[in-house]
DNA sequence: GGCCAGGTCAAAG
DNA sequence: CTTTGACATGGC
């Protein structure tokens, strides 16, 4: 249902298109078959790990916690903090998120006995809202979870996505849920067109976000930063 | 050496 | 309701 708070406008040489800018970034770069994990439960913790930090710091946590078997629900919420701090240091901020994933482990075994399944089965907006109510799970957590684990059609918008919306002209309610109906609302309801869209947003924001010396007018990108009137023809 | 990364929370203003 | 600071490592 539509939100009249949510009052999106664009900016710019012409109207914007979700499902264009969609179609270019694909067609410029193909799919990129996210999630990069080993099965779901791999998912949510590299979530957890990746908060505010390079993929690269995030991958050899992964591998310590899996050379550890610490990479169960069970394991991961019984092991000692001190161990779960060793294994994911390279992921940064790793007292807080060894804390985030032990309870996000004993979370997940209390509800659903560590089912992942049993958990996806859980209607989408319920669930969102229990992942939601855990300490150190915010919104882009719970719908990564959502979108890449649990299969449930829930639109990922992050800093990227946020910076290259204001980019191309988007001005107005610029806040999370607002973002996400945008992207919804315009979008097929299909979990494919989410995962890789957010995909490839990533990767466009990875890849030209801070490279181009060009002036700015973005009201949204950080101080500092680099901004160009257009990124790919269309927007 | 400085800047920043696939955020979140709590405490102020 | 908006702004600010803390949390931390590793790559460029």
């Amino acid at each position: 249902m539509p939100d009249k708070r949510c009052r999106i406008r664009t900016r710019g040489p012409g109207p914007f298109l979700v499902v264009d800018l969609f179609n270019e970034l694909m067609a410029a770069f193909g799919p990129q078959a996210w999630w990069p994990a080993d099965g779901p439960f791999e998912v949510m913790v590299g979530a957890i790990l990746t908060q505010n930090t390079a993929w690269t710091n995030v991958e050899p946590a992964i591998v310590a916690l899996k050379k550890a078997a610490l990479l169960t629900p069970r394991s991961l919420a019984n092991a000692p903090l001190a161990d779960l701090e060793t294994a994911i240091r390279s992921s940064g901020y790793y007292r807080q998120k060894a804390g985030r994933l032990r309870d996000f482990s004993a979370w997940l075994l209390q509800e659903w006995g560590g089912d992942i399944d049993l958990m996806s089965q859980e209607p989408t907006l319920r669930l969102r809202t229990k992942l939601l109510n855990i300490k150190g799970i915010g919104p882009e957590t719970a719908d990564s979870i959502l979108l890449y684990a649990a299969g449930k059609p829930v639109f990922v918008i992050d800093a990227y996505t946020i910076r290259i919306l204001g980019r191309v002209g988007l001005t107005g309610h610029t806040d999370y849920e607002c973002l996400q109906r945008l992207f919804e609302r315009n979008l097929p309801l299909d979990i494919e067109i989410y995962r890789e869209y957010h995909a490839l947003l990533v990767l466009l924001g990875k890849d030209f976000c801070r490279r181009r010396p060009e002036k700015s007018n973005c009201s949204i990108c950080p101080v500092g930063s680099r901004c160009e009137a257009s990124l790919l023809a269309a927007v």
